[in-house]
RNA sequence: GGGCGAGUAGCUCAGUUGGUUAGAGCACGCGCCUGAUAAGCGCGAGGUCGGUGGUUCGAGUCCACUCUCGCCCA
């Protein structure tokens, strides 16, 4: 035996086995940053946009992630589907240059540098915190814009895009001119939160919710004498319900629900017989509020029914408060609490504001930025009292009037300050608006967003539409510090606005110099242009001192990067973003472009969802959210182009789940992709294509389907990507490696590539088809995979490529030859089904590789036996038997007629395949010692000598010699 | 509460215009190979397609209602 085992060994030293560079181990976290390096050093980036001067364009604007914080997952993915668009745009032969570009305006920044500054906020100027909000922002670019590139995205780093640098400072003016000059710009009151003890509004995000006690109140509103035959012809009130009584005298109407049932119901009560109006399924909330009894069966009335009708403001104090409010409808009225009936004052409140500018209420705001009101509150005694002290006084009017029908405290949440812990309140103040129903705009936007914008995945149209359709004017100011002035001239004497075309224009060249500090530092008349002169003759003015809503300058981005100097061209083909920019960046980028322009901005909007926790639900900050993938975690202990993989392993167009352990089956698929590639390139040593290059015709047959299939394969994968589909690039690559690569062809291929003649049409044409796999996936995957196809592809630098990858074009792909494809695929169910009868015999150790085993089958159907026999001829001429034994993996077959099929113990097997039936059992031929494979033409000179088939045969001298490995065999010419 | 999505095997996903026994990969179980070897191959089990009701000869697919989750609003 250990004769055998020695001249087994040296059999072995005669094949021609895998040899590759290109190690199993991948070593992510140590080789991207090398692969990375030599990008970096070769100027990557530059080469490909030297390569592609001239080719027709396509231009993916970068939407700017907010420059604070640390990168984290989603915006890491987001970054990579873009590098992912450009890759393979440019491998398609495109000029794809990627700009990237951060949003470094706005509360979040300001909002920390506030917190660091502490007590010293307060005295701080508006430019010393433009300052150090810059300076943090810039910190934030820097660490960001690291992880980014260490994430594999390439692009011009070196000069992105700023929303803080001057030149985009002037581009957000010069969109602001052109909206001034059209006339979209409109100036107007609107409720924000505003902060009575810091005089300053304040955002969403400066709000802390804590529990607040307040009076709850019901009052009577009554209906007007000229309206009461509408409802009876009774004297009859309205009630509602407020936890804001300050908020009364400001009151303009009374909204309530149109589909609600409403009641009319008299009652008895501590005072005296009511006849009230409230939501059928509050009366008896109601009754019990104002303790009320013995009500009369209740007339009931739709909402609808009440709208129109006017009713005395219940303070009633002629001359002032006589006013008439109507009764309107408002769709956020619900009969849940309260009484149905919704106290509405236009200037203190948000839903109020939307249902005063649509009734055509007064926005009316008698509170100053001290919280004290003004005369406009409208009763004398009111005048100079503080909001938050007016609850006594307010209801002491009403209980002089009679119109209070019960309070009770109430604890509910109520919005404080972040910095002084008081209550803020709701409080209309002049704002600036972009007028979304100005000259048809927001019918055109949705007209673009109907037939000319292409939305991925589809149903980004409804999203986008439902939004444009119902969406108020657009509020673009903000009172804060961090960002791009709003540039307005106050008259100094008569207190007009100033801000025209020209106007901003003037102050757009001073930013486009100086910044936007410019506004703050400057002095006014540095700032007006010479010879302004106010309608009442005054010529000095103070300048606004609003900002821009970061939106507005994000929603500019086309103005200032879309441009020729970066290489770009307006519109973009794509912009590429989580589907929350359908009410963010697309739809305000969407409107000033074509206010501004009278274009979108955007052929394609492509969106993805966002990443859930394990169980699919949103992760939460509070409870470490993303910390086991941090990009360190990732960069250190995963590697780039794992994560890249994984990006891709659901559906990105839907929220996926991600966590640890949900990245590993893509960690898993990684390493089955390297090591089929790594097993492709091992089989090309030894070739060089230019010479031995085997013509298609000349070539083996399975080494003809396998060609013809990665055709098959380039073209879906290319529509996957044309579709922005790349979880099904992703799908379609992994089906093929496994099932039509690993699991078949290079199963059947080894043979040839191992043992066949070094250099015979057996092994060149092998090595052929594995040349054209090798090139083809690894470009296929290079989008994706993007160090590990470059490493890949330096491993084929011996055969002849060079260069980057990413310089490589997009390979072509031939047309199908349907019938030899479903030929094959016949044999493979055939093989399937062998497979299946033979694993019983395999776990009863008759056999164990399928080189053992002996097929009969009596295939009564016509078209298999075509499959079989005849096509097999046809196809694969006078080799078929050789190759059917190839594709089968087996060691024989031999067809027979049913009826001649012999004894029960050999009973055939029916299949899964209708017509075919097989019978396996053990092979009796001799395996040849060289190449495993049983065949009838095995010998074996002498007892002592070991056997090999006919192929093998020229190779004796070498293998018992135990020749090195590579040596020519004596006679294999 | 409204708009837009998602729900198919333990996990991640495919399932064309309704049409045979709902498919992959991973994981799992059982084996093989040891010439892809910290690899490779085979077989197997596993699903009332979120639920209910309807249209149809026939529904994962169409319709209605409903539950759960997400995004954007309120």
């Amino acid at each position: 035996m250990a004769f055998v085992t020695e001249t087994a060994m040296s059999w072995k030293k005669t094949l021609n086995l895998p040899s590759t560079d290109f190690p199993m181990k991948a070593d992510l976290v140590n080789r991207e940053p090398q692969i990375q390096a030599r990008w970096r050093d070769s100027g990557l980036y530059a080469q490909i946009r030297e390569a592609r001067r001239g080719a027709p364009p396509f231009v993916l604007h970068d939407g700017p992630p907010y420059a604070n914080g640390d990168v984290h997952l989603g915006t890491a993915r987001n970054k990579v589907l873009k590098d992912m668009t450009v890759r393979y745009r440019t491998m398609r032969g495109l000029d794809a240059p990627y700009v990237p570009g951060w949003d470094c305006h706005g509360l979040p920044i300001e909002h920390n540098v506030m917190k660091k500054l502490g007590r010293k906020a307060r005295e701080a100027s508006k430019v010393e915190i433009s300052k150090l909000c810059r300076e943090y922002a810039t910190t934030f670019v820097a660490k960001q814009r690291e992880s980014f590139e260490r994430f594999g995205c390439l692009g011009d780093w070196a000069h992105p895009y700023l929303t803080m640098s001057p030149a985009y400072e002037a581009g957000t003016l010069d969109v602001f001119a052109d909206l001034v000059e059209g006339g979209y710009v409109t100036r107007g009151l609107r409720p924000i939160h505003w902060c009575v003890s810091c005089k300053t509004a304040l955002a969403e995000a400066e709000l802390e919710y804590a529990d607040e006690t307040s009076p709850s109140v019901l009052v009577r509103y009554a209906v007007v004498a000229e309206d009461l035959a509408r409802v009876g012809g009774k004297p009859t009130d309205f009630v509602i319900w407020t936890t804001t009584p300050w908020t009364l005298p400001a009151g303009r109407a009374v909204a309530v629900h149109p589909e609600l049932d409403y009641a009319v119901v008299t009652h008895d009560g501590p005072q005296r017989e009511q006849r009230v109006i409230v939501a059928l399924a509050l009366v008896g909330r109601y009754l019990a509020a104002v303790e009320g009894s013995d009500h009369q069966t209740p007339l009931v009335v739709k909402g609808a029914q009440l709208v129109g009708l006017r009713l005395h403001h219940p303070f009633l104090e002629r001359p002032f408060l006589d006013r008439e409010l109507p009764v309107v409808a408002a769709d956020y009225v619900s009969d849940e609490d309260g009484t149905g009936c919704v106290h509405t004052a236009p200037g203190h409140g948000a839903d109020d504001f939307e249902t005063g500018r649509r009734e055509g209420l007064d926005i009316c705001c008698p509170v100053g930025g001290g919280g004290v009101y003004t005369s406009d509150v409208g009763v004398p005694s009111l005048e100079g009292v503080h909001v938050f002290k007016a609850d006594e006084p307010v209801l002491a009017i009403l209980r002089e009037k009679g119109r209070l029908a019960a309070v009770q405290p109430f604890v509910h949440s109520y919005p404080h300050c972040w910095r002084c812990k008081k209550p803020v309140i709701f409080r209309a103040t002049d704002q600036w608006f972009v007028r979304v129903d100005h000259r048809g705009l927001r019918g055109r936007a949705v007209a673009a967003c109907e037939n000319d914008i292409r939305w991925v995945p589809g149903w980004g149209r409804q999203r986008i539409l439902g939004m444009l359709r119902d969406r108020p004017d657009w509020c673009i100011s903000r009172q804060r510090a961090w960002g791009v002035p709003i540039p307005a001239f106050y008259c100094e004497s008569c207190d007009a606005v100033h801000c025209t075309a020209e106007t901003v224009r003037h102050v757009r060249d001073v930013v486009a110099r100086e910044g936007a500090d410019a506004w703050f530092e400057s002095d006014v008349a540095d700032l007006v242009p010479a010879g302004l002169t106010c309608g009442c003759g005054g010529t000095s003015f103070r300048t606004e001192t609003d900002i821009f809503d970061v939106w507005f300058e994000s929603g500019s981005s086309w103005r200032s990067v879309l441009t020729a100097e970066r290489g770009l061209r307006f519109p973009a083909d794509v912009y590429l973003e989580g589907h929350d920019q359908h009410r963010g960046w697309f739809q305000l980028s969407l409107l000033p472009a074509l206010a501004a322009r009278g274009e979108p901005p955007f052929k394609t909007c492509v969106t993805h969802g966002f990443f859930n926790d394990e169980r699919g639900e949103k992760v939460s900050k509070s409870k470490g959210g993303m910390k086991q993938l941090a990009p360190d975690v990732i960069f250190r202990e995963i590697g780039v182009d794992i994560m890249r993989l994984f990006f891709l392993a659901g559906n990105y167009f839907d929220d996926v789940p991600v966590s640890r352990a949900l990245v590993k089956p893509a960690a898993d698929q990684y390493r089955k992709i390297r090591n089929t590639l790594r097993f492709i390139l091992g089989g090309l040593s030894g070739f060089a294509p230019r010479e031995d290059h085997v013509e298609i015709a000349a070539m083996r047959a399975p080494d003809r389907w396998v060609i013809q299939a990665l055709d098959d394969l380039i073209e879906s994968v290319q529509a996957a990507y044309e579709a922005y589909e790349y979880q099904r690039a992703s799908s379609f690559l992994r089906d093929f490696m496994d099932r039509d690569l690993s699991a078949f062809y290079l199963d059947i291929v080894k043979d040839r590539l191992y043992c066949s003649k070094p250099g015979g049409v057996d092994h060149r044409s092998a090595q052929t088809a594995l040349f054209r796999l090798a090139t083809v996936l690894v470009k296929l995957w290079a989008p994706v995979l993007v160090h590990t196809c470059e490493e890949a592809w330096a491993a084929l630098a011996e055969l002849g490529l060079s260069g980057s990858v990413h310089l490589a074009p997009w390979p072509h792909h031939g047309t199908a030859n349907t019938s030899r494809r479903e030929w094959v695929a016949r044999l493979r169910r055939v093989r399937t089904e062998i497979q299946r009868l033979v694993d019983p015999l395999r776990k009863e150790k008759v056999v164990g590789s399928g080189q053992d085993v002996a097929v009969r089958w009596v295939a009564r159907d016509g078209e298999l036996d075509r499959a079989l026999l005849d096509e097999a001829r046809d196809i694969m001429g006078d080799d078929w038997q050789e190759g059917l034994l190839e594709i089968l993996g087996v060691a024989e077959f031999e067809r027979v007629n049913v009826e001649e099929y012999p004894s029960a113990s050999q009973a055939l097997q029916p299949t899964g395949l209708p017509g075919l039936d097989l019978h396996v059992q053990r092979s009796k031929l001799e395996r040849c010692a060289r190449c495993w494979r049983r065949r009838a033409n095995v010998a074996s000179p002498g007892a002592e000598r070991d056997p090999l088939c006919d192929r093998c045969r020229p190779f004796r001298g070498a293998g018992e010699s135990a020749v090195p490995q590579g040596t020519e065999p004596e006679g294999a010419a």
